[in-house]
DNA sequence: GTCTATACAGCGATAGAC
DNA sequence: GTCTATCGCTGTATAGAC
C-alpha cells in the first residue's frame, strides 16, 4: 500500500481539477473522493500546492504525450493534422490544461504556470513540425500552428460557454475548410 | 450619493473579476477597493451572487456592444473583420468574458451561465453576418464565424499561458493568411 | 443608506497517538 | 504511513445602532 495512497490522491485530484479547477478543489474533497484518510494526504503532500504540482504535472504529461503521438504518427501530414483537430473530445467539459490559464492558484504559482506554458509551447512546436513537412516555411508554419491550437482552445471555450459540443466541431470545420481551399 | 456606492461596487467588482475571476474575488476585497463600507455592500447586494450578476451583466453588455459596433461599422466587410481580429487587446490578461467559462461560481449559476452563452451566441451571429455580406452561404458563414471567434478566444488562452502578447498576434495572422489565400 | 460588531461555517494545516 | 482531534484564519453573511 506504500505507493497506493499517493497514486489514488493524484488520480483523484486530476479528476476533480478537471471538473472544478485547482483553486476550487479542497484537500478535503480529494481525500473523501479518493478514500484515503486525512493523515495520509498530509503525509504524502505537506501542502495543497504539493498535491497540485503532482497532479497538474501528470495531466500535462499525459495530454501532451497523447497529442504528440497522434501528430507524429503514420499517414500524410495533412491527414494527421485533420485527425488531431477532429479528435473526439468532451468539449463542453473544457480542456484540462487550457482551463488552468484561468485558475488563480495555477497562475500565481511560478512552477505550475511554467508547466502550462511548456505544454502549449511544445504542442505548437509539434503542429508546426507537421506543417513544415508539408513544405511551409518556418514563420508561416509557426503562425498557422498557433492558429490551429487556438482554434481548438477557442472551440473548448465556446462549447463550454454554450453547453454544446457543436461549436467545437464548427470551429474545426471552418478551419479545415480554409486549409483545403488553399490546396 | 444614493446610487454612487452601488455604481462604485459594480465597477470595482468588474475590475477584480477580470483580474482574478468571480469565485476567487471576496466581497471584502470589493468593498475595500471601492472604498464603501460593509453595510453598504450588503444593503445594495444582499449576497455575493447578486453583486456577481450585476457586474457580469455589465461586462457582457459593454464587451458585446463594443465588438458589434466595430463589426457593423463602416468599410468593406473583410476590412471590418480584419480590424476586429487585429484589435489591440491585452491578451495576457485574458478575455473578460471567455475566462468566465472556467469560473466555478459562474458555471454553477444558471443566470450567469446564460449571460456568457448569450454573449458568444450574439458575437458569432454578428461575425457570420459580416461573412454573409461577402457572399458566403449561411452554413459556411456560421462555421467560419465560429472559427474566427475561436481563434480570438484561443489566442487569449495561449497568450495567457505563455505570458506573451505574441501568440494572439500569431494566431490572428495565421487565420487572416488563410482567408486572404482564398481570395 | 451606512456604520460597527459579531456569528458561523469551511479551508488549510498541525499535533500527537498508534 | 495512517488515524483522530483540533487549531487559526478567512469567507460570507447578519444584527442592530445611527
Amino acid at each position: 500500500m506504500t505507493t497506493h495512497a499517493r497514486e489514488a490522491l493524484v488520480v483523484t485530484a486530476q479528476r476533480l481539477y478537471a471538473e472544478k479547477g485547482v483553486a476550487a478543489t479542497t484537500p478535503r474533497e480529494v481525500l473523501e473522493h479518493s478514500g484515503v484518510g486525512q493523515g495520509s494526504l498530509y503525509h504524502h503532500f505537506p501542502s495543497k500546492r504539493d498535491l497540485a504540482v503532482a497532479a497538474v504535472s501528470r495531466t500535462v504529461e499525459e495530454t501532451l504525450r497523447s497529442a504528440v503521438s497522434q501528430l507524429e504518427g503514420t499517414g500524410a501530414p495533412d491527414a494527421r493534422l485533420a485527425a488531431y483537430l477532429e479528435r473526439p473530445r468532451d468539449a463542453v467539459a473544457g480542456c484540462r490544461v487550457g482551463r488552468l490559464t484561468a485558475d488563480p492558484l495555477v497562475m500565481a504559482d511560478a512552477d505550475l504556470h511554467t508547466e502550462v506554458a511548456a505544454y502549449f509551447s511544445n504542442l505548437i512546436q509539434t503542429v508546426a513540425g507537421v506543417l513544415r513537412e508539408q513544405g511551409l516555411e518556418a514563420d508561416a508554419a509557426r503562425d498557422r500552428a498557433t492558429t490551429a491550437v487556438a482554434v481548438v482552445q477557442g472551440g473548448y471555450v465556446l462549447s463550454r460557454a454554450l453547453g454544446d459540443q457543436e461549436p467545437m466541431r464548427a470551429a474545426v470545420r471552418g478551419f479545415l475548410g480554409l486549409l483545403e481551399a488553399r490546396a
